[in-house]
DNA sequence: ATATATTTTTAGGCAAATCTAAAAATAAAT
DNA sequence: ATTTATTTTTAGATTTGCCTAAAAATATAT
C-alpha cells in the first residue's frame, strides 16, 4: 500500500467512527485536505482492492480487509506516540506530526516487538485506545467532564481535541491524565464549572469541559 | 526533500567514499536499482537544487550542503539500527531494510533525542560510523582481518560486507562485535586463515577474512 | 413540485519519477 | 588513428496522485 492510500484509509476510518452511514467525499477532502475529486479518484482504486465499498453518490465505507488496515495505521500511530513521550520525553502536544509519518513504517516485526518494548500499552498519550495486533480495541467508558454530576469523584482519562493548542492549555493548567477531578459547582449561565482538579480549585469554561474525557471512580 | 531524492544522496555518498573522482551515472543506476537514463534526470534536478556538482558526461560529486544532507540521512539509518539491534531485540542481519525506512523520517529532534537515548552511539551493529549531529564521524583505525600479521592479537570492530547472508555465518560461527581475533597461521595456497576467535580454533576462507574489519590491541 | 443549492463525478491536464529506445559522447582496442 | 564498445544523455511514454472546470446526481427550500 502507498503512503497516500494508507492516509485516506485512515481518514476513513476516523471518519467513519462519527458516521455510521457511508463517509462523504467532501468530509474525506477536508480531512485529507485535497479536493473532492482526488477523493473520488483514490476511493475508486480502493475499491478496486477491495479495501472500501463504493457506491457512486453513496460515501465509502472500509470492508473488513480495509478496517484491519486501518486499525494497524492507527495502532502504530499511537504506539509510537507512546514511545516518543515515553522514551523520548516528547510532549503530549509535540508527537502528532512525527506519528504521522512514523505510522506508514512498514515492519510487522518492528511494531510488535515496539509494542512490548513499551509494555503493550492499550492507550496512547491522548487516552485514545490502542488496537492490539489483531485490531481489537478495547473500549473505556469514559464521558465527558461536561456530563459528569456533581460532586461526583471522576479521573481525566482522555482529551477529544487533541490540537497543540489545548493540550498546552492543559499542561499550564496542571490537568494531564490521571488527575482527578470533581465538579463542586456548575454556573447555568454559560455553563462553566468549578472543579478541583487534584484537590485544587478552578474555574473551567464549558469549552474546555466538553473536550476532557473522564472516567468516573 | 522527497524520498528519492535522498537515496539518491545516500547512494551518491556511499560510491564517493571508494571514488573520488565524480560518481559514474551507471553505478547509481546499480545502486538504486534504476536505469542510467533516470539517474541523469535526478542529478540534473540535484544539481538545480546545489545538492551535486554536475557536468555532462563527467560523473557527479556532492556539494558541502549535499554532503551534510547525505551524512544526516546515514546518522539516521544508523541510529535507527542501533535503536533495533539494542532496545528492540533485532539481529543485525535484520535491521538494514527497516532501517532504509526509518532514515526517512523527517524530524532533527525525534533524532536527536534518540541519540541521546541511545547513549550516543559512535558505530552502528556492524561496526560502520554514525556522524554525529554536525556531521563529524570519527572515524576508527581498522583494518580487514587479512591484512593482519601473524601473532597479531585484535578485536573485531566491523564487516565489510553486511549482507545478511554473511552476518548469519558469522553468528553462526559465533564472531560478533568485540569479539578476539588472532592469525595463528596463514595457509599461502588458496590465503585461508586458521585463527583463534575468543579463544577458539577454526578455519577462515580469505573471502571471509576479506570482509572482517579488525583493530589490534 | 419545481427551482435552487450542494455534492459528487467525469473529463482533461499537470508534475514527479520512472522507463525504453535512439542518439551523442567518451573510452578502449586494434 | 580509426573502428568498436561502452557509457551517458536525450526524446518520448507511462504511471501515480493530484488538480480545475464542467456535467451529473442528489439534497434543500420555497
Amino acid at each position: 500500500m502507498t503512503y497516500s492510500e494508507e492516509n485516506y484509509l485512515k481518514a476513513i476510518y476516523h471518519l467513519s467512527l462519527f458516521q455510521k452511514k457511508g463517509v462523504n467525499t467532501n468530509a474525506i477532502a477536508k480531512m485529507i485536505d485535497s479536493k473532492a475529486s482526488s477523493v473520488t479518484d483514490m476511493i475508486k482504486k480502493l475499491a478496486e482492492k477491495n479495501l472500501v465499498e463504493y457506491q457512486k453518490y453513496q460515501g465509502v465505507s472500509l470492508t473488513a480487509e480495509g478496517l484491519l488496515e486501518a486499525k494497524m495505521i492507527v495502532r502504530k500511530h499511537r504506539l509510537w506516540e507512546v514511545f516518543l513521550v515515553e522514551k523520548l520525553d516528547f510532549s503530549w502536544d509535540e508527537v502528532h506530526d512525527v506519528a504521522e509519518e512514523l505510522e506508514h513504517i512498514n515492519s510487522e516485526k518492528l511494531i510488535n516487538k515496539l509494542d512490548a518494548f513499551l509494555g503493550f500499552p492499550t492507550e496512547d498519550p491522548h487516552g485514545d485506545p490502542i488496537p492490539n495486533a489483531k485490531g481489537e480495541i478495547k473500549k473505556m467508558d469514559k464521558k465527558l467532564l461536561s456530563e459528569l454530576k456533581l460532586n461526583q469523584k471522576s479521573i481525566c482519562v482522555g482529551v477529544k481535541d487533541s490540537s497543540s493548542n489545548f493540550l498546552k492549555y492543559l499542561d499550564k493548567q496542571q490537568i494531564a491524565l490521571g488527575s482527578t477531578i470533581e465538579i463542586i459547582e456548575k454556573e447555568s449561565f454559560d455553563a462553566s464549572l468549578i472543579v478541583l482538579v487534584n484537590g485544587n480549585e478552578m474555574n473551567i469554561s464549558n469549552k474546555i469541559a466538553s473536550n476532557l474525557y473522564v472516567k468516573t471512580v
